[in-house]
DNA sequence: CATGAAATTTAGCGCAG
DNA sequence: CTGCGCTAAATTTCATG
C-alpha cells in the first residue's frame, strides 16, 4: 500500500469488477497507453495485491441455492483439537467460508446448499460427524441483499 | 444445470479457481481442442451459468485486514422502511455483504475495515446514522480459516 | 475439429521529467 | 532512473469450412 499510487488504485477498481477488461481498453479509461498499464498489472500480480483471477458462478443456475450460517461451539479447546477441526473443515465443499470469530461461539461457517433437505443431510450425515463439535446454530439465509466480491478502495 | 453435461462442469471448475488459464491449456486438460472448449466459455457465459470475471485482492494489502459480522435489527419492519434500509445499506462500500435472515437479528452485515478504530468510525458515523436501526451485535473475526468463491460442483 | 485472419499480449528500446 | 510511448514478435481469440 506504500508502493502504489492512484493509478494503481483505479486499476485494481476496475479489474474488481471485471478481470476480462483487455489491456487496451484499460489503458484508455485511465488516458495511458497499453505499457504502462500492462506493466503496472504484472507488478501488481508479482506484489500480491492480486490474488488471483477467478469466474463467478450463478448459484441457483448451479442448484446452490440455499445459504445457510452455521456457527459452531467446539467441546474443548485444546489447540490440537482446534486444527483437527480446522481440518475437517477445510475438506467439505459445502462450507464455502469458514472464520474463528470472538462471541458467544467458535467459528461461523457459511454453506451453501441446494435446498433444506440437502441442508439436513449436510448437517446429519457430514458436519455432525465431525469430532469435537459442542452445539451448532443455524441462521437461514432468507435474502442475499447484497454481495460483492470487490473490496471499498 | 439441465443442459450442461461433465465436461462443462470440469470447465466451470477451472474456471473458478483461475480464469485466466487460456483455451488452449484448458482444452489439453480435458482432452480436447480449443474450439469445443471455446464455444462451451461462450455458451456458459450466454445461458448465465458464468456471471463475471473479476480479480482477487490480498485485504491485508489493501489495509481491509479487519472483518467483522454486524447483526442488526430494525425498529419496525413495514415494507417501505426496510427497503430504506437496503439502499442505505448498499451505498456502503465498507459492507461487503449483506443478507435478509431468519432468527433475532433481521440482517447480517460482513464489513471490512482497517482496524478498530476504523471500525468504530464505521459504526458511530455511517451505521448509526441509517434509520430504523433498532440495535445491532457485532461479531469479531479472529481468524480466516477458509475463503473461497467457488461453488462445490 | 482444423485452419487462418484479426486482435491482444508481451517484450525490447528510446525518450522525457 | 523511473515511468511512458512506440514498435514488433509471439500468442490467443474467434469465425469459417
Amino acid at each position: 500500500m506504500e508502493n502504489i499510487d492512484n493509478i494503481d488504485l483505479q486499476i485494481l477498481k476496475h479489474l474488481q469488477e471485471n478481470s476480462n477488461i483487455n489491456t487496451k481498453e484499460l489503458a484508455s479509461k485511465l488516458f495511458l497507453t497499453v505499457t504502462p498499464v500492462y506493466e503496472r498489472i504484472k507488478r501488481l500480480e508479482r506484489d500480491g495485491y492480486i490474488m488471483k483471477y477467478v469466474a463467478l458462478l450463478n448459484k441457483k443456475k448451479m442448484n446452490l441455492g440455499m445459504t445457510v450460517f452455521c456457527n459452531v461451539r467446539l467441546k474443548e479447546h485444546a489447540k490440537n483439537v482446534g486444527s483437527n477441526f480446522v481440518k475437517d473443515i477445510v475438506a467439505l465443499p459445502e462450507i464455502i467460508e469458514c472464520y474463528n470469530i470472538a462471541g458467544d461461539y467458535d467459528f461461523m461457517l457459511k454453506i451453501l446448499v441446494e435446498d433444506m433437505s440437502s441442508y439436513q443431510d449436510f448437517v446429519m450425515n457430514k458436519l455432525s460427524t465431525i469430532e469435537n463439535i459442542g452445539n451448532t446454530q443455524s441462521v437461514f439465509v432468507m435474502g442475499e441483499i447484497k454481495h460483492s466480491t470487490a473490496l471499498a478502495i
